[in-house]
DNA sequence: CCATCTGTTATATTATATATATCACAGATG
DNA sequence: CATCTGTGATATATATAATATAACAGATGG
């Protein structure tokens, strides 16, 4: 998977590692038991510091997204709360939708760009 | 409006503040030609500092939502650019969404949650 | 005219967050 | 035993966030 990170954005490094990781999980481009690239070893490729992708891996552990091994490094493992998880995505959603309700995006546009990306993400995996 | 600021959200301060009010304007307690509180008048009233409350408004006028009169203050003002707003919106949904695919959230919750988003803001106006 | 409101600008200070650089350690592996 | 893992501590530099004052120009209403 490629992971491309922007210096020039404001959004942190580690938050866009993050992100990347959890999309690429969401593509199936990662799946239950892959384990990821050592901090040491993501770092080298990403060119960041080592501390920068624990921090990342860190954030995907607590948030249930991996386990972390001692030995093999961190682990794709999803942590399934269904009862968190929709709570969170409704909360998620009414930030953006706030925002595209002010905008004049309405209930049918907003369904179709759900379905966009759920298209996208449901995909062939890759791209 | 009820504006509520967490001190403890890690969340900063003015980003609380411009989403709360973006959400009072989806919701419609704000309308488009009203006058939000002076910038001092606000700081006083949440107990925050001028420049945080200033910091708000100069985002929420850069993305569109209102415009600064010198006389007036900031004044409700939608700019509507619909493709960017779509845009936008597809990419906030990106983001929101690739987590909920990863916690087996499925399309079709996707699309109740969503429509719950729609009523709270559709619904009366007042909470 | 004048006190008072508006946004705006400038400067300074404090605290926190981010990212990097080293060094080190314990545990597992081959 | 060399080498990989995550983890921890420490230090430094930079950026962001929030506050505190102070001052100014323009508009407003008495």
């Amino acid at each position: 998977m490629v992971l491309e990170i922007d210096f020039q954005s404001g959004e942190a490094i580690y938050l866009q590692l993050c992100n990347q990781i959890i999309r690429g999980i969401a593509k199936a481009q990662y799946s239950e038991g892959q384990q990821l690239p050592s901090v040491r070893q993501m770092a080298e490729t990403v060119g960041i510091n080592m501390h920068t992708v624990n921090k990342a891996y860190s954030i995907l552990q607590q948030e249930g997204f991996v386990k972390i091994d001692r030995r093999r490094g961190a682990i794709i493992a999803i942590d399934m709360d269904k009862l968190q998880a929709l709570r969170e995505t409704r909360d998620g959603l009414s930030v953006v939708l706030a925002r595209a309700i002010c905008k004049g995006v309405d209930r049918q546009e907003a369904h179709a760009l759900l379905d966009q990306v759920y298209d996208i993400f449901e995909g062939e995996g890759d791209e």
